[in-house]
Formats: C-alpha cells, sequence, structure tokens
DNA sequence: CCCATATGTTGACAGACGTCGATATCTTGG
DNA sequence: CCAAGATATCGACGTCTGTCAACATATGGG
C-alpha cells in the first residue's frame, strides 16, 4: 500500500465558492482548510514545486530527496499531500512517481478569486 | 497600538514565481509558507472570507465575532491574518475595520498557477 | 469625570505538528 | 533465494498553535 486508491483522493470537488463572493460557512472553512494546512509548510510547498515543475508532469520520490530534511520525514509530507488531494502517487516497479492531482491548484486559486 | 503601521505588512511583494514553473527556493518556500499557513485555519478563513465578501471591502470588527470562538480569540487570528500581509486594519472611532490588503490574494493565486 | 462599549494583550493549557532513528515492506538483480 | 535498494511505517521527542478567562487599553456619551 502506500499509493493513492484510484477511487478517492484525487477527485477534485469545487469545495467553496471564491471568498470574494460570499461568506464562506464552517463547513466549507473546513475542508478549504484542508488543503490550504497541507501547503502551509515550507518543505511542502518545496516537494509540491518540484513535482509540479517536473517535465511529464511526476516525479520520482527519489528526485524528492533533496529538501533538506530525512527520507522518513519526506514521506511523512508526501502522505500528507496526498491525503490534502493535492498529490497522486503511482506505483512503478521499486519506484513512486507522484503527480500534482488534476484540478487541485486551479481549485484552490478559484477560492482566492482573482479580482482583488 | 494594534493597528497595521501603514509603511510595512501592507506590502504585496510578489514573493515566488508560479510552483508550476519552476521549483520553490528554500527561502521562497518560506515566505510562501506564511501566506499559506495563514489561511490554513477554519476560524481565519471565515474572517478572511466575511471581510473580503464585505460590501465596502471592510468589515468592522463587531461583525466578525460570529466564527464560533470567544472574542480574544477572533482578536488573535486578525493579528495573525496582518501580520502575514493578508489584511489591514484602520481605526475609527471605537471600531477597527479590516479589509483585505490589496495584491494579496491575486499575488497567492500566482504562486498557485492556473494552468492545471 | 466616570462608565459602558469595543478591541487588544497576557498567561496558561491541551492538542497538533515536524522531525528523526529504527524498522518494516516490497521489488529487482544476481 | 538472498542481498541491496527504494519507500513507507512506527514511536518518541520538542516545539508550535488554537483556545480561553482575566485583564488592560482606548473611545465616546451622559
Amino acid at each position: 500500500m502506500g499509493v493513492t486508491s484510484p477511487t478517492a483522493e484525487s477527485l477534485v470537488v469545487p469545495c467553496c465558492p471564491p471568498i470574494t463572493t460570499s461568506e464562506l460557512s464552517a463547513e466549507q472553512a473546513e475542508s478549504a482548510a484542508v488543503m490550504f494546512k497541507a501547503l502551509a509548510d515550507p518543505v511542502r510547498l518545496r516537494l509540491m514545486s518540484k513535482v509540479a515543475a517536473a517535465e511529464g508532469g511526476e516525479a520520482c520520490v527519489c528526485d524528492l530527496l533533496d529538501v533538506g530534511v530525512a527520507q522518513p520525514t519526506v514521506s511523512h509530507h508526501l502522505k500528507k499531500l496526498r491525503e490534502a488531494g493535492l498529490l497522486t502517487s503511482r506505483k512503478q516497479g521499486t519506484w513512486v512517481y507522484y503527480a500534482v492531482a488534476p484540478g487541485a491548484l486551479t481549485s484552490m486559486a478559484a477560492i482566492l478569486d482573482a479580482s482583488r
């Protein structure tokens, strides 16, 4: 295990309206906070960036180990990003490839709105 | 005090390139994390939303107290959002009005990029 | 002037979080 | 099959964070 199940986690739900449009409900805020929490760490931001900027749209874990923390810590952060629905993972032989979940970044940007 | 100084905190620095464009450096990730950390809490997300969606673009603290936590906690969260550069504040008589810092949301959305 | 109202500050506490070393699991090559 | 490499899990530790009650500060009205 350790690889994203095909049915869940990779789905992109619209979640919330732009915060400039209407006040978020407690439930909407709770679910949006999960995504922002996932990016609220320098190491996870760098991991997201490495994956998002990788050619082919995916990166092997072995290419994500140079972020200044130990390997178990990298694994822990990747799990968080997966659980937040921001990354998907795919196992190929010995290696695991991570990719940005389709629509994840767009749906976060949508919450922020681009009109201010 | 307690009101945003006019010179700092409200400035919008571009901070970082889109994460899909190039890998974030440790320093860039650190400073971007400050902003995402600020939104990584349901209460703060609701506060941002209330301010952002307010008519006139600003809201009195007295209109921000119905988010399910005590008044000191609201004050604490507003301070965090101010320090992160996401909100500005203005004192008028007994009341303090909060507004979204110009460019703050846009600059966060820019980091996420809108191309995926 | 003093009191009610609005907002911020302080100190304390429980729980969440980031980090690591040790270890487990899985896969491939020999 | 067994050793080596890649990745995940576990358990522990220190630190950060959200929360509140109590208090402090400031403003305007009577």
